[in-house]
DNA sequence: CTAGCGCGCTAGGTTTACTTAGCACTGCGC
DNA sequence: GCGCAGTGCTAAGTAAACCTAGCGCGCTAG
């Protein structure tokens, strides 16, 4: 079926993404295992794109890192990026950066900057 | 666990809510089933809240019956209809960042360091 | 050096999503 | 009456999600 092409695609870059966002929490794959209620072996087997997760896999995951659900709906390629239904829902990284006040006004220059060399790259 | 209590209860909404709106579309199971390439049997058992059907399956279902993925999410109780008066989910730098599909997950990692270590001091 | 711990991963089994074949009922034409 | 097409559903099997046990590596300590 023409639907399923890019789904290997679509794993891979959900589970890098979740391994990414597990190592920047400092957790292992245990810790996950333990705060998700799914076990480690699997855990491992998503974040290398071998597996589809289920919702409730999906949903505990994105409890147990802080992240919203939609993203990584987003991520497994279920959700359309622009969806503008919840707006309110949809951040902007430099609004955040500028209203956030813990950061000094030199903090959130350089977070600007770094955010835009990224964005904005040449 | 406590958690699973209104899973059945979901699985039943979900259920009723698809069949609710397959005979709205005045088509048989047999339909919708050839409309999303899932057997009409498994249709059925999802419609009277047997089975929690993956993501694979509930998106083909939402694509097939016109219907928003978010709705059906939010039916199988993976999604909350909205977060506006969440106090819980601010919108902060940190999850803006994760939402922001211009990164690439290492940008992402590297930026969330940054913001860490000016919120965060050792 | 080696005993131990924590890490990610593999192997093999269980559970659950999902399919294929077919049954029972209803309504319509003959 | 007799098909027969269309409906939703059951039964039994396959495929895939998910778990338990355990291996092998890199560390740090004794």
């Amino acid at each position: 079926m023409a639907v399923d092409d890019g789904v290997r695609e679509q794993l891979q870059s959900l589970g890098s993404f979740i391994r990414t966002q597990r190592k920047q929490a400092q957790m292992s794959l245990r810790d996950l295992a333990e705060a998700t209620n799914v076990s480690n072996p699997y855990l491992s087997q998503i974040e290398r794109g071998l597996h589809q997760p289920s919702m409730r896999v999906l949903k505990s995951i994105a409890v147990a890192l802080n992240l919203s659900v939609e993203t990584l709906l987003v991520r497994s390629g279920l959700l359309e990026p622009e969806d503008a239904d919840d707006p309110l829902h949809q951040p902007d990284v430099e609004t955040a950066i500028l209203a956030d006040e813990r950061l000094s006004d030199d903090q959130r220059a350089s977070l600007l900057a770094v955010y835009r060399s990224y964005t904005r790259p040449t």
